[in-house]
DNA sequence: ACGACATCGATGTTGTGTCATCAATGTCGT
DNA sequence: ACGACATTGATGACACAACATCGATGTCGT
């Protein structure tokens, strides 16, 4: 163990922690920018996104499979429902569950998602390579180890 | 430029999107549940961070430095207000500025930070090594280099 | 079969974040 | 001095997120 004198560990972590949420917000406005033209939120179109990948599910199902919400995302989904992009269907075998399942409008809004992020993933492939993307996406996973949320990443971004 | 077949540069920035959103999620939920015992959210001990360090600065310079909002913190700072942690005093000079400073009950919340964020620190500590956090920190800094947050964030942590 | 317990989805509450707007006040060019 | 423009801080509006609670169902042990 090195000692500091000017920079205590602590701080190091409180820094990194600040980046964590600044990244984060700032992606977040610069994608919901993206998404204006379209009508959704990114918080809408990670649900899309999901979907897209895992048709149908249940609304606690999708809950974990998302990253921007932990319980069961019935109000985000109800979102969609009155736009008509999303449907519930009652679930055969479990009176509880209902079925989340995307309808031709949302398919198709989902396919224009990609286009959408595409400024964002632009600017992130000229700030960094891609071998700088790999070392970064393993130390947060490496950082979220045994999380559910990190799961829910893997779930949906298989190696 | 490289070639690949099973996982276009496009799904590695996804995955990194979503790794942030997650890390900061997951960090803010803990941060939340350290300070629940002060009776702080993880906004309201950041303006006690920052005005520890910052005493005292205008709403609109408290907006500059903070990370979690980025107009003007005003209902941020009522909440303080009414707890009693944070003063507004007119500004001698400029009558449409206010100053914000902390009151002595303030002063006293904002040096047991420190002590409440020591489990999330040390975590962190347990996963990444002080290289790593390094790394990390170098990457996320480039990643936001020339965005107002970072800007935010080299006020506060000067190398 | 039955009762303790878990799970599902909906909903109320609270506290952000973001954007737009507004009135009051400063600043600067001319 | 004056008028265009910028800045400050407050506020309304909207969409999250986290948490708690609730009624309706399932499941499992005995």
């Amino acid at each position: 163990m090195t000692f500091d004198h000017s920079r205590p560990a602590r701080v190091a972590h409180e820094e990194l922690r600040y980046l964590l949420l600044a990244a984060q917000r700032e992606g977040s406005r610069r994608l919901g920018e993206s998404l204006r033209h379209l009508g959704l939120t990114p918080a809408q179109a990670e649900v899309l996104d999901v979907l897209a990948g895992h048709q149908p599910v249940t609304l606690a199902a999708l809950g974990r499979l998302l990253v921007c919400e932990q319980g069961s995302p019935s109000r985000l989904v109800d979102s969609l429902v009155q736009r008509d992009l999303v449907s519930r269907v009652p679930h055969e075998q479990d009176k509880r569950a209902v079925l989340i399942e995307l309808t031709d409008a949302g398919r198709s809004l989902a396919a224009q998602l990609g286009e959408a992020t595409g400024r964002l993933t632009a600017e992130m492939a000229g700030r960094l390579s891609a071998a700088d993307i790999g070392t970064l996406t393993g130390l947060l996973h490496t950082l979220l180890e045994g999380t559910d949320v990190a799961q829910a990443i893997r779930s949906r971004f298989p190696r």
